[in-house]
Parts: C-alpha cells; sequence; structure tokens
DNA sequence: CGCAGAATTGATACATCTCAAGCTGGGTGG
DNA sequence: CCACCCAGCTTGAGATGTATCAATTCTGCG
C-alpha cells in the first residue's frame, strides 16, 4: 500500500512489451495511432479489484503486464476462476456493457485500456483488430473448453500437476529459453486462488502440492518457488495426452 | 440403420431455419449467394460421429437440425462433453486444420457444410460473417465459462437441475410458448451423455434425477419424457444466481 | 521480536464412485 | 403372439477421494 494512486503512463504502442500478440497485433501502423488516441493506462497492484461481476464496464482492455484472474462466485460464497489474464490477454466483450466476471490483480498489473464505444467503431472499420479479436477469442475457447475436461474428469493430483504444467510451459516460451532441462519459476498465485481455479479446496491442494514433491515431480523453495526437474514427468502426472493439448 | 447413405438435400438459404440465428445471419442477400456456392449438407443418424479429434478436417459447418456434442477423451477412456451443439450453432475452427474434439451426433442431424479454404477466404472479404463468428464465440465462451463453475463446484444435484433448467429454458425458447406453467419436453441425452457432459458417473445421474423427481421438482413420464412444474424451483435447486446467468 | 497471513498437517465426515445385481420397455424372431 | 433380448436405466452396498473442521507451523515484515 505504498502508492495509491494509479500509476499513468503514456506509452508508445512501438515499444509495447505486448504489441505482437495482443489484440492489436496485427495493426498496420496507421491503425496503431488510432488506437493510441483511445487508449490510457491503468494500474493496480496486487489484490485489487479491477471490476466487479455486473458492474458498468465502459473499457475493454489488455494486460500488459502482471496477473489477473476472471472469477465467478455462487450466492454461497463458492467460487470458480474462470480465466487467467496473463500479458496480452484480452478483457472485456465489444457489445456488452456490464462485466461477466470479478476482475482481480493477483500480481501488480498494467492494463492498457480502451474506451469502449471508440473501440467498438474502430472495430468496425479496422478488420485486423476483429481479426485478431476472434483468433484470441477462439484460443480461450480451447483453453477453457480443456479446463472443462481438467474440471469434470481429472483427479486433484492430475488438476495440480496440469497447472503446474501450464505455467512452467508458458514461463518458459515468456523466457525464450530452450525447455530442456529443469524449469524454474514463481507460481503466481496462492494455495487459495490455486483451489479456486482447479475446483478444490486449499488444503487439498496444499496436500498434493506436498505428494508432488515428496514424489519427486516437483522441487520447492520456500512456497512459491518451483523447480521442474522433469516437464515430461510432470505432464505423465497431469493426465494428458503425451503430445501435449496446449499449443502456446 | 434404414438408410446409410447421406441425404444431400439443396435448400435455398433464404428457407433455411437457422437463417438469423446462425454463422449466416447478418448476410446480405449477395453475400448469402455466395456462401450458397460453397455450401453442401451432410445428414447423420443418431449415435454417428461426425468427425474423430484430430482428424483432417476440410470443412466447418452449421447445425441445421438435430443435436451434436463436442467431447474430449483422456487417453484411460475418461471422457468430458464440452460444448452441445444446436440449431444454428457452429463446428470448426478456421485457420485449422485438425479437429480439436469428437463431434458426435446425439439425434439425427442436418449440418450446412462450408468447405474450409473458400469460407475462409470468404471470411476475408465478408465482415458480416467474422461479425457474426466473433459474437458466437464470445456466447460460447461465456458459456464455457458458466460450466466451469459447474463442474467445479456445483453439487451432483445442482448439476442435474442446471442441465435440466438449461435444456427446458432453450426449448422453450425454440417453441415461442410462454414460461408461465408447466414446461414439458424430451432429453435429447441418454444417462451416460448427461454424465459426461456434467463430469458425473452415469449411476450419479440416474440417482439425483430420482430423487429431484421424488421430491417433486420435476416428473417424468418414461425416462425421457420431462415436466417441469415449476422452473423457479428448479433453478433454485441448480444454485443459480437469481436473475439466472444463462441469457437465451 | 512478535504478529498476521499463508501454508501444512491431522482426524473425521461425507459425497460421489465403483462394482454388482436387477429392472424396464421396445423391438425381433421363432 | 409370445418369449426373449438387449440397451438403457435403476438401485444397493461398500470403497475411496476430497471436503470439512481444527491445530500447528511457517514466513515475511513492521
Amino acid at each position: 500500500m505504498a502508492q495509491h494512486d494509479l500509476n499513468i503512463v503514456h506509452q508508445q504502442c512501438g515499444d509495447c512489451p505486448i504489441r505482437h500478440r495482443a489484440v492489436c497485433a496485427r495493426c498496420e501502423s496507421d491503425e496503431l495511432q488510432q488506437l493510441e488516441e483511445i487508449k490510457y493506462y491503468r494500474s493496480f497492484q496486487a489484490g485489487q479489484t479491477v471490476i466487479w461481476s455486473g458492474d458498468r464496464m465502459d473499457f475493454v482492455a489488455s494486460v500488459v503486464t502482471g496477473i489477473a484472474t476472471l472469477t465467478q462466485t455462487m450466492e454461497d460464497g463458492r467460487r470458480q476462476m474462470v480465466g487467467l489474464l496473463l500479458p496480452s490477454d484480452f478483457v472485456g466483450r465489444p457489445g456488452r456493457d456490464k462485466a461477466a466476471y470479478d476482475v482481480t490483480a493477483t500480481t501488480d498489473l498494467v492494463m492498457c485500456c480502451f474506451r469502449k464505444k471508440p473501440f467498438e467503431e474502430l472495430m468496425g472499420k479496422t478488420p485486423h483488430i476483429a481479426q485478431r479479436l476472434l483468433e484470441m477469442t477462439l484460443d480461450e475457447l480451447d483453453a477453457a473448453r480443456e479446463w472443462m475436461l481438467l474440471l469434470g474428469r481429472k483427479t486433484a493430483r492430475e488438476k495440480i500437476a496440469s497447472l503446474l504444467a501450464i505455467i512452467a510451459r508458458r514461463d518458459a516460451s515468456l523466457k525464450l529459453k530452450s525447455q530442456k532441462g529443469a524449469l524454474i519459476f514463481d507460481l503466481p498465485l496462492t494455495r487459495e486462488e490455486m483451489a479456486d481455479y482447479l475446483g478444490l479446496t486449499l488444503e487439498t491442494v496444499s496436500r498434493q502440492v506436498s505428494a508432488l514433491k515428496r514424489d519427486g515431480v516437483i522441487e520447492l523453495q520456500g512456497k512459491r518457488h518451483v523447480i521442474i526437474p522433469n516437464l515430461d514427468r510432470l505432464m505423465e502426472e497431469a493426465g494428458d495426452d503425451s503430445d501435449g493439448g496446449f499449443l502456446i
């Protein structure tokens, strides 16, 4: 809570770290120029809520840095995470004015926001944006369906292994390191957040993480720092097809 | 198994029952004309497989009549249904050449297929198609996320009630009847298919259906014919927010 | 140092799965 | 026309995985 003002920075799209992966990925420089005019940055601290489900939402946005989550909550408090938003992921839905999910920053977060109305107009004129958004949405749909298999049919151990494998692989792809050798990363989620993502309780998450550690599938330094000595082994534990369903 | 040939009919798009809901919904007559040139119908009998996951898929399609399912299968045979395809729903992904899921006809089925290559080209030239496809994909993503909550957090009884409520409501919306009074419909799925959709075993499905019947939440005539005397009561059992998350 | 949030671990309860036996209804062939 | 058959379904009894409730134990930080 050191700083509670929003860190509004203005950055050239050309220098943007997610330039080639976000919804603007296919834009030409003139199109980028138009986006530039309607964009603004917002920062959130770890733990802050970006928006509550049901609230009016007059912007759409891309995650620039940090991690956010989408969660649904039932009346009695049961929670299910339905999306993990990483840099370049898109939040919000053109043509809808209320948020459908709670959006929460799990780490410090910077988002590149576009006012919804102008964005929608621009999308109508700019096939490159609509095309990219379609592609990203189809990818998210695939990911959601992969997650449905996990939630519906995998055991607790398989769920944990799957989550770790996904994080490890994404992390490796971000760092552009060769995927040979040990993978090392910090868990961006608490045990409770992992539980909400996996449809488990935090106690079960803790037990299964301990079990994977005991069995040598993973190593831990502290609670969050994870070492994967053998990704293939972890993938086996995840129960995924050998070819690995996820193409990142 | 009376007929095993494919019932190839040619129909004018203008008369098509899904004209105003499918991927072609926004097309003008000249655009429809172009679709007409690359479309063809295929029929499948109940139980037939439309395509296997991993198979080459050189078409995309709309469901015209009947119901199909998307399922994922793990190596050891565990199955999870990840989509229920109703009339006007879209199958296949532009830009991908292999099927990601098993597609199966659960009732007799008619699909309106478009060869993938020409469809992709047409989509590039026809924003109306791409716009509609984006909209439909966003809807499917919302449905998938709603299903994630069900799979991850709902009890068996809530899962059954949710499925029945969805089918009842969709059925009511198709028939355009007022939603007052009893809703009556035939279950389009076997107990096993329901189990695959809900992440349960078929025995648990059977038990919970019996329990809902015993408690007067539903009435049954035979195994498949369902009467919902009070939809609000069923919705309560489903555990959904009172406003009903699903906007059909 | 000592506190608070996060995580671990234990004991027990319970929902759902698993295995197994029977039921039901519609179709088929003798 | 009846007996049989079989897929789909129901029901039962027991096993099991995960949730729940309850103590501790870590860990980072003021």
